[in-house]
DNA sequence: CTATGTGCAAATCTTTTGCAGGCTA
DNA sequence: TAGCCTGCAAAAGATTTGCACATAG
């Protein structure tokens, strides 16, 4: 029930490490294992602190759950993930950095991407005075019926 | 630089009043003063727990903060308010309960309605297999510049 | 070698909850 | 009176931080 992870194998692992090069982020152990398991294998993911942590320990990495979140927060900065922010609850990261539509199953909590090619704004406000429009999420909120 | 609220009065309190019955939400002495705070003088507003807390203290009315919280909740479950997760840091409820458009000033924190005249979603993908819509988030988020 | 990253535990912050006493219908 | 509401303090979760040690460039 969460979202799948990529092996960590030398391939997964080559491309987690062209990833962090990308974002000139200093690859360490940790950190590479993170980036194999996030983009290894190229899907678009979103996750959550925990799930990535799980997800490392799952694979016989060991990283900690504070150097889980000092990573994610790191990556984003670098501009290798976006954060989402659907659930007061939870912070939830998301691989794809464009600006994108996504659905939240609010049963299980579970967030993925929405067509991009079938939601369509037609109209945005203009920036109010003094500001500039950085970003429009759009959450499509679903519910079992 | 905070959501201003409506003042107490006689008449502000009868408009929290009627509010709350059209709820169907018990009215004791907090809740009035709540309610008339956030509804008192018919202006929509976006309000965070701890901003409401605090335009308490300063209207001379003694709510503790959890009573607060439970409140807000209380609101949301009659369906007198809207959550609105924009912010991961925080809760925000919205007195307006139809499914609009926000702003989001990243540099104050701050939430206001975006002119839903001006925004348009053109279309929409179909809910998938088994699930429906329940509601669309917008937030644009505004940057100073 | 120096700066930066990591791990652990403790700290923070928002929100919820348990319980005893109060108040509405 | 019965049941819901309130306040306080404590609990619960998610995330951050301080500090000593480890490691990349």
């Amino acid at each position: 029930m969460e979202t799948q992870f990529a092996p960590l194998s030398p391939a997964t692992t080559q491309a987690g490490q062209t990833w962090l090069n990308r974002g000139k982020v200093r690859p360490t152990r940790q950190r590479i294992a993170l980036a194999a398991l996030l983009v290894g294998d190229g899907e678009n993911r979103h996750v959550t602190a925990e799930g990535l942590f799980t997800a490392a320990k799952d694979s016989g990495e060991s990283v900690s759950l504070a150097t889980v979140y000092n990573t994610l927060r790191a990556f984003c900065d670098a501009g290798l993930l976006n954060e989402i922010t659907v659930d007061a609850a939870r912070s939830y990261f998301d691989t794809c950095v464009e600006d994108h539509p996504h659905f939240f199953w609010e049963e299980t909590q579970e967030l993925t991407d929405a067509p991009s090619s079938e939601v369509e704004i037609a109209r945005l406000p203009d920036a109010p005075e003094g500001a500039r429009i950085a970003r429009v999420d759009v959450v499509i909120r679903l519910r079992r019926g």
